[in-house]
DNA sequence: TACGTTATGGACGATCCATTCCAGAACTGA
DNA sequence: TCAGTTCTGGAATGGATCGTCCATAACGTA
């Protein structure tokens, strides 16, 4: 029921959507659109705060507990497949979060606080996992880890921005490859040094 | 005169803009406006043309031609410069080609095909860069230069996205720091080596 | 089955907005 | 100064959209 409204929203952003595509699109009439959730704000709102949901879900299906000698792993498992999602998305619908808040945030307070606390959260995330991945030795345990993690929140979220303007899916695959190429390693003896 | 029509649809985006506050804001009548324009659309791909060529304007003011020495300064001299002008973006607008690409490019072809170009020219401006930091020595020549430029340009309009999210600025700047950081440099006698 | 309560959904009213229109201003050339 | 032409800008138009309203349907209870 509110996934059929959120593919509306998602196909023509806020201002675009009429109730009445919503109304025909989950078959409810508009008195009970109303009378459940009171206006098209508020039920954008519902359908807004889901989708960051289930992004951050995303992001701890990936990213869970596991062992840190697989966190590199689950990271790169994470961004290929924020590439992946991008490249997938033929319909060049790019992602509600980021065109609801460039449509919203700098109005609506709601929205631009509940983005806010998504990037938060994926950074918190991506966080834990960038210093599991330093205490097994993967990446160089002399970088912040919050520097990183954010590095790699705008990675994916540049990702999603320029594949929306266009840039083609191989490019957004060799982006995602590159940037878990260039995280630094652990300066280890035999890699660099046998030049 | 476009330029108060930019501020207008910078401000509330293309279809929270009335023609009205255009009006108003131009000091032009509205016949004038359709006389000169067309219609709204129109008027409207006419201030997006003229921001993103000011976006790669920006860019090749900091990227134009100069001794490859300083091609590394150059690339940092720019990233560092978006990273401000998203922290300095305090009414949290947001870039206008990001807001029209996510609100329109689904739908308008020539929105569309603009912010293709604009990223193509974005692409082109640091691949060159890149190229001239690699000759020089700064960066590591077995990189392919069109993938680490791919990579730039995802962290910069990223930045432009996790801006407009909610990320705070000092964050921000962090990210520009760190993806200059990690770029590969040659791996050269003396660096890793000494461990 | 019969009655009270709640939910439904399409028609309606008020508002908003892009676009058109036209009366008058400004300007050109003599 | 004056006639012809172009330009201006606010009022009018027409279509579209949000939110309300009420007749009807569905449902629970006895």
């Amino acid at each position: 029921m509110l996934e059929r409204a959120r593919e509306q929203f998602w196909e023509t952003g806020f201002a675009g959507t009429r109730m009445d595509d919503i109304a025909r699109a989950t078959g409810l009439g508009k008195g009970s659109l109303y009378g459940a959730f009171g206006d098209k704000g508020a039920l954008f709102h519902r359908v807004f705060d889901g989708w960051c949901a289930a992004v951050v879900e995303v992001a701890e299906g990936r990213l869970a507990d596991g062992p840190d000698a697989e966190a590199l792993d689950r990271l790169s498992s994470y961004v290929h497949l924020m590439a992946e999602n991008t490249a997938a998305d033929t319909a060049r619908r790019g992602c509600l979060l980021a065109k609801g808040t460039a449509e919203l945030a700098q109005h609506d307070p709601a929205v631009a606080a509940r983005s806010a606390a998504t990037m938060t959260s994926l950074l918190a995330l991506l966080r834990k996992e960038i210093g599991a991945a330093q205490r097994h030795g993967d990446l160089d345990s002399a970088a912040d880890p919050e520097r990183l993690a954010a590095l790699l929140l705008t990675v994916v979220r540049g990702i999603e921005a320029v594949g929306k303007a266009g840039l083609d899916p191989e490019t957004l695959r060799g982006v995602a490859d590159t940037a878990l190429a260039v995280l630094p390693t652990t300066p280890s003896r035999g890699d660099g040094a046998t030049t």
